[in-house]
DNA sequence: GTCTATACCCGGATAGAC
DNA sequence: GTCTATCCGGGTATAGAC
């Protein structure tokens, strides 16, 4: 009786929101944006309904705020990889570092072939991350060659446009098996291109 | 007004089988599974949607004819392709034909993506399909190995998981960019491998 | 910050007529 | 083979109290 709907179920702001992207995370990555209701997410953080649409507008606004908690996560690391290490060996830690993290990779798998559809909410997110982020290797790479590292007869924008590609494939493949070893399949298509 | 529902309506039982087939080909690589209804697609097919449910039992039974009816389409070329080219040429020629045909490549994109999750209608469908297509390229490449066509420093089950993927992540940024040109990223990458 | 109640719309599937 | 009518469950979002 002393856990009855009360003031003292508040918690701190932040960490309430944080709490919510944690599950939206877990949720939207399993059965995608229109598969997961916001009572279902709602059930599973201990609120009501109104309750979760409080701290975000609609749930539009809250599949947005989960990928965009995923990039502010993950930037950290990817851009030590890259100014630390050769493109190549980057993209290897950045695959293991994945592997570490199945329900994000689950979440990036699941909406990026969900918004495909022109009118989907994240539609916009993915078109504009894919440009960037294919702009990130691309540039790596070209560093890699100037160094020495990477062959000039690699065209920097196919090498980038490749990688991801791979990268994305294999995860479905992986989230589809967990014993299925991505690093080792990537290992062996990268080390084609070392000079 | 000749146009009332009426027996002259009917139209040869195959015959709008098929039609449905191809609008919901469409429509599910459009908004994937869950975010078409029944009655949508019976719109665009001109019928109701009890008229659209006469022809298959359920809403799932639709997806996996659906998805069935493309591998039916495709296992023709595929095959004469695996036949009589090299396991590299054989897949630059699948790309090019998938390039040929947007709306199942989006209907693939969109439904593995989408059937990640156990509970599914389509989950098994994937498994099974990637174990299966997956072993059929390693196949394609042990030959190749023997006939001196690739080096045998290729692990056969990594080359073909590679492919597969390589070809599935690329699929995905041709599908939000139609000018990208996935053949000539796949190509950069499997001449590579060339012995 | 969280609740209950509710307005309002949409989905899949079935019954039964033609 | 196709229709209309209907059942029933579930979805998002809002109103207003505490």
């Amino acid at each position: 009786m002393s856990d009855a709907p009360s003031v003292r179920n508040r918690r701190p702001p932040g960490e309430r929101r944080e709490q919510i992207l944690a599950v939206a995370t877990e949720m939207f990555g399993n059965a995608g944006f229109r598969g997961v209701s916001l009572a279902d997410i709602a059930a599973r953080v201990g609120i009501s309904q109104p309750g979760l649409i409080h701290h975000f507008r609609s749930k539009e606004d809250l599949l947005i705020a989960t990928l965009e908690r995923r990039d502010a996560e993950s930037s950290g690391h990817i851009e030590e990889a890259f100014r630390d290490s050769s493109a190549i060996d980057a993209l290897l830690s950045l695959c293991r570092y994945n592997m570490a993290n199945p329900d994000s990779v689950r979440l990036y798998s699941v909406e990026s072939a969900e918004s495909l559809e022109p009118g989907h909410p994240a539609h916009e997110f993915f078109r504009s991350r894919y440009s960037r982020v294919r702009e990130t290797v691309a540039g790596r790479v070209r560093r890699d060659q100037e160094l020495g590292l990477l062959p000039f007869d690699i065209v920097p924008f196919e090498f980038a446009a490749g990688v991801i590609a791979l990268m994305d494939g294999l995860q479905v493949q992986w989230l589809l098996d967990p014993s299925f070893d991505m690093s080792s399949v990537l290992s062996a298509y990268l080390e084609r291109f070392r000079k």
